[in-house]
DNA sequence: CGTTGTGAAATGATTCACAGCT
DNA sequence: AGCTGTGAATCATTTCACAACG
Protein backbone atom coordinates (compact mmCIF):
# COMPACT_ATOMS: atom_id res chain seq x y z
CA UNK A 1 0.00 0.00 0.00
CA UNK A 2 1.61 3.33 -1.22
CA UNK A 3 0.40 6.07 0.66
CA UNK A 4 -2.66 7.67 1.82
CA UNK A 5 -3.96 9.64 -1.09
CA UNK A 6 -6.97 12.00 0.29
CA UNK A 7 -10.37 11.84 -1.50
CA UNK A 8 -12.42 14.98 -2.20
CA UNK A 9 -15.77 14.42 -1.31
CA UNK A 10 -17.22 15.78 -4.46
CA UNK A 11 -15.49 13.49 -5.96
CA UNK A 12 -17.23 10.52 -4.25
CA UNK A 13 -20.05 11.76 -5.06
CA UNK A 14 -19.28 11.69 -8.81
CA UNK A 15 -17.88 8.33 -8.82
CA UNK A 16 -21.76 7.05 -8.64
CA UNK A 17 -22.61 9.48 -11.81
CA UNK A 18 -19.54 7.91 -14.09
CA UNK A 19 -20.48 4.10 -12.65
CA UNK A 20 -24.40 4.72 -13.63
CA UNK A 21 -22.86 6.22 -17.15
CA UNK A 22 -20.74 3.70 -17.82
CA UNK A 23 -23.56 0.94 -17.13
CA UNK A 24 -25.60 2.68 -19.39
CA UNK A 25 -22.66 2.71 -21.81
CA UNK A 26 -22.57 -1.31 -21.91
CA UNK A 27 -25.95 -1.61 -22.11
CA UNK A 28 -26.11 0.47 -25.73
CA UNK A 29 -22.73 -2.00 -26.36
CA UNK A 30 -20.16 0.24 -26.33
CA UNK A 31 -16.72 -0.70 -25.80
CA UNK A 32 -14.53 2.52 -24.83
CA UNK A 33 -15.51 6.14 -23.81
CA UNK A 34 -13.12 9.12 -22.91
CA UNK A 35 -13.52 11.61 -19.81
CA UNK A 36 -14.57 14.11 -22.52
CA UNK A 37 -17.44 12.07 -23.41
CA UNK A 38 -18.14 11.26 -19.63
CA UNK A 39 -17.77 14.54 -18.69
CA UNK A 40 -19.82 15.83 -21.84
CA UNK A 41 -22.92 13.71 -20.39
CA UNK A 42 -23.08 14.55 -16.90
CA UNK A 43 -22.32 18.08 -17.42
CA UNK A 44 -18.14 18.25 -16.00
CA UNK A 45 -15.20 19.09 -17.49
CA UNK A 46 -12.60 16.12 -18.74
CA UNK A 47 -9.75 17.03 -16.63
CA UNK A 48 -12.56 16.84 -13.99
CA UNK A 49 -13.12 12.97 -15.05
CA UNK A 50 -9.46 11.98 -15.39
CA UNK A 51 -8.87 13.77 -12.01
CA UNK A 52 -11.37 11.83 -9.99
CA UNK A 53 -10.49 8.43 -11.60
CA UNK A 54 -6.64 9.32 -11.29
CA UNK A 55 -7.06 9.52 -7.22
CA UNK A 56 -7.65 5.25 -7.72
CA UNK A 57 -5.23 4.00 -9.99
CA UNK A 58 -4.54 4.43 -13.74
CA UNK A 59 -7.17 3.44 -15.44
CA UNK A 60 -7.21 4.89 -19.20
CA UNK A 61 -5.38 3.92 -21.91
CA UNK A 62 -3.45 7.31 -23.70
CA UNK A 63 -4.67 7.62 -27.06
CA UNK A 64 -7.33 5.00 -26.41
CA UNK A 65 -9.32 6.44 -23.57
CA UNK A 66 -11.02 4.12 -20.89
CA UNK A 67 -12.39 0.67 -21.60
CA UNK A 68 -16.00 0.80 -20.45
CA UNK A 69 -16.39 -2.77 -18.84
CA UNK A 70 -12.75 -2.38 -17.19
CA UNK A 71 -13.89 1.11 -15.32
CA UNK A 72 -17.01 -0.05 -14.34
CA UNK A 73 -14.81 -3.46 -12.62
CA UNK A 74 -12.66 -0.49 -11.23
CA UNK A 75 -15.68 1.93 -10.02
CA UNK A 76 -17.44 -1.02 -7.99
CA UNK A 77 -14.43 -2.05 -6.31
CA UNK A 78 -13.82 1.35 -5.08
CA UNK A 79 -17.40 2.09 -3.80
CA UNK A 80 -17.54 -1.29 -2.21
CA UNK A 81 -20.49 -2.22 -4.71
CA UNK A 82 -18.95 -5.35 -6.02
CA UNK A 83 -19.57 -7.21 -2.65
CA UNK A 84 -23.39 -7.46 -1.69
CA UNK A 85 -24.47 -5.31 1.38
CA UNK A 86 -27.67 -6.57 2.74
CA UNK A 87 -29.37 -3.68 4.44
CA UNK A 88 -32.89 -3.27 6.77
CA UNK A 89 -35.16 -0.78 6.21
CA UNK A 90 -36.74 0.82 9.39
CA UNK A 91 -40.21 2.31 8.98
CA UNK A 92 -42.61 0.90 6.69
CA UNK A 93 -43.93 4.22 5.58
CA UNK A 94 -44.09 5.39 2.26
CA UNK A 95 -40.69 6.61 1.75
CA UNK A 96 -39.27 2.76 3.10
CA UNK A 97 -41.79 1.55 0.91
CA UNK A 98 -40.54 3.71 -2.25
CA UNK A 99 -36.82 2.48 -1.89
CA UNK A 100 -37.82 -1.24 -1.39
CA UNK A 101 -39.70 -0.99 -4.79
CA UNK A 102 -36.95 0.66 -6.62
CA UNK A 103 -35.62 -2.51 -7.78
CA UNK A 104 -32.73 -1.17 -9.39
CA UNK A 105 -30.91 -1.60 -5.99
CA UNK A 106 -30.23 -5.53 -5.73
CA UNK A 107 -28.22 -4.98 -9.53
CA UNK A 108 -26.13 -2.49 -7.21
CA UNK A 109 -25.06 -4.48 -4.23
CA UNK A 110 -27.81 -3.62 -1.85
CA UNK A 111 -30.20 -5.99 -0.69
CA UNK A 112 -33.05 -5.71 1.30
CA UNK A 113 -33.41 -8.50 3.75
CA UNK A 114 -35.58 -7.03 6.64
CA UNK A 115 -38.24 -4.44 7.31
CA UNK A 116 -38.88 -3.01 10.64
CA UNK A 117 -42.07 -0.84 11.45
CA UNK A 118 -43.55 -0.18 14.78
CA UNK A 119 -47.17 -0.50 13.70
CA UNK A 120 -49.12 -3.28 14.83
CA UNK A 121 -51.13 -3.03 11.58
CA UNK A 122 -48.34 -3.00 9.45
CA UNK A 123 -46.12 -5.42 11.24
CA UNK A 124 -47.23 -8.64 9.74
CA UNK A 125 -47.93 -7.33 6.50
CA UNK A 126 -45.77 -7.96 3.22
CA UNK A 127 -44.28 -5.50 1.31
CA UNK A 128 -41.84 -6.81 -2.06
CA UNK A 129 -41.87 -10.23 -0.65
CA UNK A 130 -40.55 -9.04 2.79
CA UNK A 131 -42.68 -9.26 5.95
CA UNK A 132 -42.73 -6.42 8.06
CA UNK A 133 -41.56 -7.13 11.53
CA UNK A 134 -41.71 -5.29 14.74
CA UNK A 135 -38.91 -3.65 15.92
CA UNK A 136 -37.79 -6.01 19.55
CA UNK A 137 -37.07 -8.39 16.69
CA UNK A 138 -34.51 -5.91 15.44
CA UNK A 139 -31.29 -6.78 17.46
CA UNK A 140 -31.53 -10.63 16.43
CA UNK A 141 -32.52 -9.98 12.79
CA UNK A 142 -29.71 -7.29 12.07
CA UNK A 143 -27.09 -10.21 13.88
CA UNK A 144 -28.77 -13.33 12.17
CA UNK A 145 -28.94 -11.72 8.86
CA UNK A 146 -25.42 -9.86 8.97
CA UNK A 147 -27.01 -6.68 8.34
CA UNK A 148 -24.47 -3.57 7.52
CA UNK A 149 -26.09 -0.88 6.37
CA UNK A 150 -29.31 0.52 7.80
CA UNK A 151 -32.14 2.73 6.55
CA UNK A 152 -34.24 4.72 8.95
CA UNK A 153 -37.05 5.50 7.47
CA UNK A 154 -39.15 6.86 10.22
CA UNK A 155 -40.42 9.80 12.30
CA UNK A 156 -38.14 12.57 13.45
CA UNK A 157 -39.11 11.52 17.14
CA UNK A 158 -38.04 7.99 17.16
CA UNK A 159 -34.80 8.74 14.39
CA UNK A 160 -32.04 8.97 16.62
CA UNK A 161 -33.70 6.17 18.90
CA UNK A 162 -33.51 3.76 15.50
CA UNK A 163 -30.65 4.53 14.98
CA UNK A 164 -28.97 3.66 18.10
CA UNK A 165 -30.50 0.47 17.96
CA UNK A 166 -28.98 -0.32 14.83
CA UNK A 167 -25.87 0.15 15.63
CA UNK A 168 -25.72 -1.63 18.72
CA UNK A 169 -26.66 -4.52 16.45
CA UNK A 170 -24.23 -4.23 14.67
CA UNK A 171 -24.37 -2.07 11.86
CA UNK A 172 -21.93 0.38 10.26
CA UNK A 173 -23.91 2.84 7.96
CA UNK A 174 -27.13 4.75 7.93
CA UNK A 175 -29.06 6.07 5.38
CA UNK A 176 -31.20 8.62 7.38
CA UNK A 177 -34.50 10.31 5.99
CA UNK A 178 -35.29 11.47 8.83
CA UNK A 179 -34.94 15.80 9.53
CA UNK A 180 -32.75 15.76 12.35
CA UNK A 181 -28.39 15.10 12.40
CA UNK A 182 -27.89 12.10 13.94
CA UNK A 183 -25.41 11.69 16.66
CA UNK A 184 -23.05 8.55 16.05
CA UNK A 185 -19.67 7.61 16.97
CA UNK A 186 -17.14 7.87 14.47
CA UNK A 187 -17.05 4.35 13.43
CA UNK A 188 -20.38 4.35 11.73
CA UNK A 189 -20.71 6.46 8.47
CA UNK A 190 -24.31 8.36 8.14
CA UNK A 191 -25.49 10.05 5.04
CA UNK A 192 -28.90 11.89 5.53
CA UNK A 193 -31.22 12.73 2.62
CA UNK A 194 -32.97 15.67 3.52
CA UNK A 195 -36.17 16.79 1.46
CA UNK A 196 -37.14 19.90 3.18
CA UNK A 197 -33.51 21.02 2.99
CA UNK A 198 -33.92 20.20 -0.85
CA UNK A 199 -37.19 22.25 -1.66
CA UNK A 200 -35.77 25.15 0.47
CA UNK A 201 -32.44 25.26 -1.96
CA UNK A 202 -34.55 24.94 -4.55
CA UNK A 203 -36.80 27.70 -3.70
CA UNK A 204 -33.78 29.39 -3.04
CA UNK A 205 -32.37 29.70 -6.59
CA UNK A 206 -35.32 30.29 -8.20
CA UNK A 207 -35.98 33.34 -6.09
CA UNK A 208 -32.51 34.13 -6.82
CA UNK A 209 -32.94 33.82 -10.35
CA UNK A 210 -35.63 36.18 -10.61
CA UNK A 211 -32.78 38.82 -9.49
CA UNK A 212 -29.20 38.22 -8.82
CA UNK A 213 -26.84 34.80 -9.43
CA UNK A 214 -25.44 32.00 -7.96
CA UNK A 215 -23.03 29.71 -9.70
CA UNK A 216 -24.61 27.02 -12.23
CA UNK A 217 -26.81 24.52 -12.00
CA UNK A 218 -25.29 20.97 -11.97
CA UNK A 219 -28.32 19.42 -10.82
CA UNK B 1 -28.50 47.86 -3.70
CA UNK B 2 -24.59 47.37 -3.17
CA UNK B 3 -22.80 44.78 -5.04
CA UNK B 4 -23.23 41.01 -6.00
CA UNK B 5 -21.93 39.35 -2.79
CA UNK B 6 -21.27 35.88 -4.55
CA UNK B 7 -22.69 32.86 -2.03
CA UNK B 8 -20.75 29.57 -1.52
CA UNK B 9 -22.97 26.64 -2.62
CA UNK B 10 -22.82 25.26 0.98
CA UNK B 11 -23.93 28.05 2.36
CA UNK B 12 -27.11 27.55 1.01
CA UNK B 13 -27.67 24.53 2.31
CA UNK B 14 -27.15 25.28 5.75
CA UNK B 15 -29.47 28.23 5.37
CA UNK B 16 -32.00 25.68 5.63
CA UNK B 17 -30.34 24.19 8.61
CA UNK B 18 -30.04 27.13 10.40
CA UNK B 19 -33.97 28.05 10.17
CA UNK B 20 -34.82 24.58 11.22
CA UNK B 21 -32.74 24.75 14.30
CA UNK B 22 -33.96 28.01 14.98
CA UNK B 23 -37.61 26.90 14.49
CA UNK B 24 -36.96 23.97 16.94
CA UNK B 25 -35.61 26.88 19.66
CA UNK B 26 -38.73 29.22 19.33
CA UNK B 27 -40.99 26.48 19.90
CA UNK B 28 -39.03 25.58 22.96
CA UNK B 29 -39.96 29.88 23.88
CA UNK B 30 -35.96 30.33 23.48
CA UNK B 31 -35.60 34.20 22.76
CA UNK B 32 -31.95 34.44 21.70
CA UNK B 33 -28.94 32.27 20.79
CA UNK B 34 -25.18 32.85 19.33
CA UNK B 35 -23.40 32.01 16.08
CA UNK B 36 -21.52 29.16 19.08
CA UNK B 37 -24.69 27.53 20.16
CA UNK B 38 -26.41 27.24 16.25
CA UNK B 39 -22.94 25.59 15.13
CA UNK B 40 -22.76 23.50 18.05
CA UNK B 41 -26.24 22.12 17.59
CA UNK B 42 -25.63 21.37 13.86
CA UNK B 43 -21.73 20.43 13.80
CA UNK B 44 -20.63 23.96 12.51
CA UNK B 45 -17.91 26.35 13.79
CA UNK B 46 -19.32 29.68 15.04
CA UNK B 47 -17.24 31.23 12.78
CA UNK B 48 -18.95 28.99 9.43
CA UNK B 49 -22.46 30.53 10.94
CA UNK B 50 -21.38 34.25 11.32
CA UNK B 51 -19.49 34.50 7.98
CA UNK B 52 -22.63 32.50 6.49
CA UNK B 53 -25.23 34.61 7.58
CA UNK B 54 -23.01 37.99 7.03
CA UNK B 55 -23.25 37.21 3.77
CA UNK B 56 -27.03 38.53 3.61
CA UNK B 57 -26.88 41.43 5.89
CA UNK B 58 -26.05 42.15 9.20
CA UNK B 59 -28.77 39.83 11.63
CA UNK B 60 -26.65 40.17 15.09
CA UNK B 61 -26.55 42.14 17.85
CA UNK B 62 -23.02 42.19 19.29
CA UNK B 63 -22.32 41.43 22.79
CA UNK B 64 -26.10 39.86 22.80
CA UNK B 65 -26.22 36.93 19.78
CA UNK B 66 -28.84 37.18 17.22
CA UNK B 67 -32.97 37.37 18.32
CA UNK B 68 -34.31 34.14 16.86
CA UNK B 69 -37.67 35.54 15.65
CA UNK B 70 -35.58 37.69 13.76
CA UNK B 71 -33.42 35.74 12.43
CA UNK B 72 -36.19 33.47 11.28
CA UNK B 73 -37.69 35.98 9.37
CA UNK B 74 -35.02 37.04 7.57
CA UNK B 75 -34.05 33.46 6.51
CA UNK B 76 -37.17 32.85 5.05
CA UNK B 77 -37.28 35.92 3.47
CA UNK B 78 -33.76 35.07 2.04
CA UNK B 79 -34.70 31.72 1.08
CA UNK B 80 -38.04 32.67 -0.38
CA UNK B 81 -40.31 30.59 1.73
CA UNK B 82 -41.80 33.91 3.30
CA UNK B 83 -44.09 33.30 0.34
CA UNK B 84 -46.32 30.21 -0.86
CA UNK B 85 -44.79 28.34 -3.76
CA UNK B 86 -47.66 26.69 -5.37
CA UNK B 87 -46.10 23.31 -5.89
CA UNK B 88 -47.34 20.27 -8.63
CA UNK B 89 -46.14 16.69 -7.74
CA UNK B 90 -46.10 14.38 -11.07
CA UNK B 91 -46.04 10.52 -10.28
CA UNK B 92 -48.48 9.35 -7.44
CA UNK B 93 -46.30 6.60 -6.41
CA UNK B 94 -44.24 6.09 -2.97
CA UNK B 95 -42.67 8.41 -3.03
CA UNK B 96 -45.14 11.38 -4.28
CA UNK B 97 -47.36 9.81 -1.67
CA UNK B 98 -44.53 10.08 0.73
CA UNK B 99 -43.54 13.86 -0.07
CA UNK B 100 -47.39 15.26 0.30
CA UNK B 101 -47.84 13.19 3.34
CA UNK B 102 -44.80 14.92 5.13
CA UNK B 103 -47.27 17.84 6.32
CA UNK B 104 -44.40 20.56 7.53
CA UNK B 105 -44.00 21.54 4.53
CA UNK B 106 -47.25 24.02 4.39
CA UNK B 107 -45.80 25.39 7.43
CA UNK B 108 -42.70 25.91 5.14
CA UNK B 109 -44.21 27.78 2.45
CA UNK B 110 -44.37 25.15 -0.06
CA UNK B 111 -48.40 23.95 -0.60
CA UNK B 112 -49.43 21.20 -2.94
CA UNK B 113 -51.75 22.02 -5.09
CA UNK B 114 -51.97 19.47 -7.96
CA UNK B 115 -50.90 15.94 -8.31
CA UNK B 116 -50.99 14.07 -11.45
CA UNK B 117 -50.02 10.62 -12.96
CA UNK B 118 -50.61 8.54 -15.88
CA UNK B 119 -51.90 5.30 -14.22
CA UNK B 120 -55.79 5.37 -15.06
CA UNK B 121 -56.28 2.91 -11.82
CA UNK B 122 -54.58 5.69 -10.19
CA UNK B 123 -56.35 8.91 -11.33
CA UNK B 124 -59.34 10.00 -9.67
CA UNK B 125 -58.32 8.17 -6.25
CA UNK B 126 -57.76 10.95 -3.46
CA UNK B 127 -54.10 11.87 -1.53
CA UNK B 128 -54.31 14.12 1.29
CA UNK B 129 -57.31 15.89 -0.10
CA UNK B 130 -56.05 15.77 -3.24
CA UNK B 131 -57.60 14.08 -6.33
CA UNK B 132 -55.08 12.68 -8.75
CA UNK B 133 -55.65 13.84 -12.54
CA UNK B 134 -54.73 12.58 -15.67
CA UNK B 135 -50.99 13.71 -17.30
CA UNK B 136 -53.41 15.47 -19.77
CA UNK B 137 -54.61 17.82 -17.45
CA UNK B 138 -51.14 19.10 -16.68
CA UNK B 139 -50.75 22.08 -18.88
CA UNK B 140 -53.75 23.87 -17.65
CA UNK B 141 -53.96 23.05 -14.22
CA UNK B 142 -50.20 24.37 -13.63
CA UNK B 143 -51.33 27.48 -15.28
CA UNK B 144 -54.45 28.30 -13.62
CA UNK B 145 -53.17 27.43 -10.07
CA UNK B 146 -50.02 29.86 -10.91
CA UNK B 147 -48.13 26.48 -10.03
CA UNK B 148 -44.04 27.80 -9.84
CA UNK B 149 -42.74 24.36 -8.63
CA UNK B 150 -42.95 21.16 -9.65
CA UNK B 151 -41.62 17.63 -8.65
CA UNK B 152 -40.62 14.84 -10.27
CA UNK B 153 -41.19 11.67 -9.09
CA UNK B 154 -41.81 9.46 -12.12
CA UNK B 155 -39.79 6.67 -13.45
CA UNK B 156 -36.59 7.59 -15.14
CA UNK B 157 -37.91 6.72 -18.57
CA UNK B 158 -40.48 9.56 -18.25
CA UNK B 159 -39.06 11.60 -16.47
CA UNK B 160 -37.47 13.92 -19.59
CA UNK B 161 -40.73 14.26 -21.22
CA UNK B 162 -43.02 15.15 -17.44
CA UNK B 163 -39.99 18.11 -17.25
CA UNK B 164 -40.80 19.64 -20.33
CA UNK B 165 -44.31 19.42 -20.02
CA UNK B 166 -43.45 21.21 -16.68
CA UNK B 167 -41.63 23.81 -18.20
CA UNK B 168 -43.73 24.40 -20.74
CA UNK B 169 -46.61 24.92 -18.79
CA UNK B 170 -44.52 27.85 -16.44
CA UNK B 171 -42.67 26.24 -13.93
CA UNK B 172 -39.67 27.69 -12.77
CA UNK B 173 -38.25 25.18 -10.22
CA UNK B 174 -38.12 21.40 -10.50
CA UNK B 175 -37.25 18.90 -7.64
CA UNK B 176 -36.29 15.53 -9.59
CA UNK B 177 -36.16 12.07 -7.70
CA UNK B 178 -35.38 10.35 -10.82
CA UNK B 179 -31.95 8.70 -11.54
CA UNK B 180 -30.69 11.12 -14.54
CA UNK B 181 -29.36 14.59 -15.43
CA UNK B 182 -32.50 16.56 -16.79
CA UNK B 183 -31.75 18.67 -19.43
CA UNK B 184 -33.48 22.45 -19.19
CA UNK B 185 -32.81 25.70 -19.80
CA UNK B 186 -31.05 28.68 -17.92
CA UNK B 187 -33.74 30.38 -16.52
CA UNK B 188 -34.67 26.70 -14.91
CA UNK B 189 -33.78 25.88 -11.82
CA UNK B 190 -33.08 21.88 -10.85
CA UNK B 191 -32.91 20.30 -7.99
CA UNK B 192 -32.17 16.05 -7.77
CA UNK B 193 -32.21 13.87 -5.15
CA UNK B 194 -30.50 10.35 -5.97
CA UNK B 195 -31.20 7.91 -3.86
CA UNK B 196 -28.56 5.33 -5.59
CA UNK B 197 -25.96 8.08 -5.15
CA UNK B 198 -26.28 8.50 -1.80
CA UNK B 199 -26.11 4.50 -1.17
CA UNK B 200 -22.75 4.48 -3.16
CA UNK B 201 -21.54 6.76 -0.76
CA UNK B 202 -22.32 5.56 2.19
CA UNK B 203 -20.77 2.15 0.70
CA UNK B 204 -17.83 3.94 -0.39
CA UNK B 205 -17.81 5.54 3.52
CA UNK B 206 -17.97 2.46 5.21
CA UNK B 207 -15.82 0.82 2.74
CA UNK B 208 -13.04 3.03 3.77
CA UNK B 209 -13.55 3.27 7.38
CA UNK B 210 -12.79 0.03 7.27
CA UNK B 211 -9.24 0.63 5.76
CA UNK B 212 -8.25 4.35 4.77
CA UNK B 213 -9.74 7.41 5.69
CA UNK B 214 -11.65 10.50 4.52
CA UNK B 215 -12.65 13.35 6.20
CA UNK B 216 -15.28 13.87 8.77
CA UNK B 217 -19.04 12.74 8.29
CA UNK B 218 -20.96 15.98 8.97
CA UNK B 219 -24.20 13.97 8.15
C1' DC C 1 -3.17 12.15 -34.03
C1' DG C 2 -6.11 11.70 -29.63
C1' DT C 3 -6.17 10.92 -24.93
C1' DT C 4 -4.37 10.07 -20.37
C1' DG C 5 -2.15 11.48 -15.92
C1' DT C 6 -0.40 15.19 -13.33
C1' DG C 7 2.22 19.12 -11.53
C1' DA C 8 1.30 24.08 -11.22
C1' DA C 9 -2.03 27.92 -11.13
C1' DA C 10 -6.47 29.57 -10.13
C1' DT C 11 -10.55 29.59 -7.82
C1' DG C 12 -13.52 28.49 -3.88
C1' DA C 13 -14.57 27.66 1.03
C1' DT C 14 -13.37 27.47 5.81
C1' DT C 15 -10.97 28.85 9.81
C1' DC C 16 -8.36 32.22 12.39
C1' DA C 17 -7.99 36.14 15.02
C1' DC C 18 -9.19 40.46 16.41
C1' DA C 19 -11.24 45.28 16.21
C1' DG C 20 -15.41 47.18 17.61
C1' DC C 21 -20.03 47.33 19.52
C1' DT C 22 -23.38 46.61 23.63
C1' DA D 1 -17.35 40.24 29.55
C1' DG D 2 -19.59 38.39 25.50
C1' DC D 3 -20.47 38.31 20.89
C1' DT D 4 -20.66 39.93 16.04
C1' DG D 5 -18.63 41.00 11.43
C1' DT D 6 -14.71 40.64 8.64
C1' DG D 7 -10.06 40.94 6.55
C1' DA D 8 -6.16 37.74 6.20
C1' DA D 9 -4.45 33.05 6.26
C1' DT D 10 -5.22 28.35 5.50
C1' DC D 11 -7.06 24.57 3.39
C1' DA D 12 -9.75 22.21 -0.43
C1' DT D 13 -11.20 21.69 -5.10
C1' DT D 14 -11.16 22.73 -9.83
C1' DT D 15 -9.08 24.10 -14.01
C1' DC D 16 -5.09 24.69 -16.93
C1' DA D 17 -1.65 23.11 -19.80
C1' DC D 18 1.49 19.91 -21.31
C1' DA D 19 4.78 15.89 -21.39
C1' DA D 20 4.39 11.13 -22.31
C1' DC D 21 2.15 7.36 -24.40
C1' DG D 22 -0.23 4.09 -27.78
Amino acid sequence: MPIKPKIPRPTVKRLSLYLRQLESMTAHEQQTTSSKQLGEALGLTDAQVRKDLAYFGQFGHPGIGYKVGELIAQLRKILGTDRNWNTAVVGAGNIGRALMAYGRFKNKGFEFVAVFDNNPEVVGTVIETHTVRPMKDLATLIKDRHIKLGIVAVPEEAAQQVTDELIEAGVVGILNFAPIRLDVHDAVSVNSVDFSVSLEQLAFQVSLGMTGSLDEDEN
